[in-house]
DNA sequence: TTAGTTTATTGTAATATTGCAATATAATAA
DNA sequence: TTATTATATTGCAATATTACAATAAACTAA
């Protein structure tokens, strides 16, 4: 076979892989580390910043707005992209979650 | 091409971006979630738990111990798994971090 | 020793991801 | 209109991931 088996888990499983996935590149890791570093959100700059093809970039964003990570509105010719804090929660609140747990269990 | 250009990016993002991956398959959030829902951690019944073989298995669980994610120590003929809270407060370092640098800009 | 149990490894096919050149699209400016 | 700028999409080659049958390895028990 070689693809994943989405159907056999939860949608919740399966949410919680998507979000990750999202920050599993390099990249990405990246391009969240650019829009916290600059004030304003108007990054149409993160090409210059990473060394990628606009393409490549064009992609990795793509992926990022896909999984709700940032979100995008159009600013004239630009695009100003920036961190959604609800998916942000989402993480939170899954590894609070899991250090509640822990604390009552494991070796 | 095709690979991640992993050595244009920096030790960190790397990093970071590894242990996102470790967690970006539902099989590797649905051992989390049993590892935690289980009071013991003798864990040789995973497999029954999960819609998959056991080769498949095996190999989820090494990923999430090379990402140090959790860690296994042998019982017999059993192997002990449980969650490594050194990397999950990697996790929460991370989210906190973000989160901190949020509320101080972006639209 | 042999048999049984548990986990890991190997090999391979199916599928997904990554990266980019070329091109397309959308908006603004002249 | 045409040119410029910014971003997205397409197509494709290289590489990575996923899944599992078959097999191996490691341990215990008889």
């Amino acid at each position: 076979m070689g693809a994943s088996k989405t159907e056999s888990f939860t949608d919740n499983q399966n949410e919680l892989a998507n979000l990750f996935k999202a920050l599993s590149h390099p990249a990405r890791v990246a391009i969240i580390e650019y829009l916290l570093s600059v004030d304003s959100c108007i990054c149409g700059d993160i090409v210059n910043e990473l060394p990628l093809a606009q393409p490549t970039v064009s992609q990795h964003l793509k992926e990022l707005k896909n999984a709700k990570i940032i979100k995008g509105t159009i600013e004239g010719t630009a695009i100003c992209y920036c961190i959604d804090e609800n998916t942000l929660l989402k993480f939170e609140n899954y590894f609070s979650l899991i250090s509640a747990k822990l604390k009552l269990k494991c070796c």
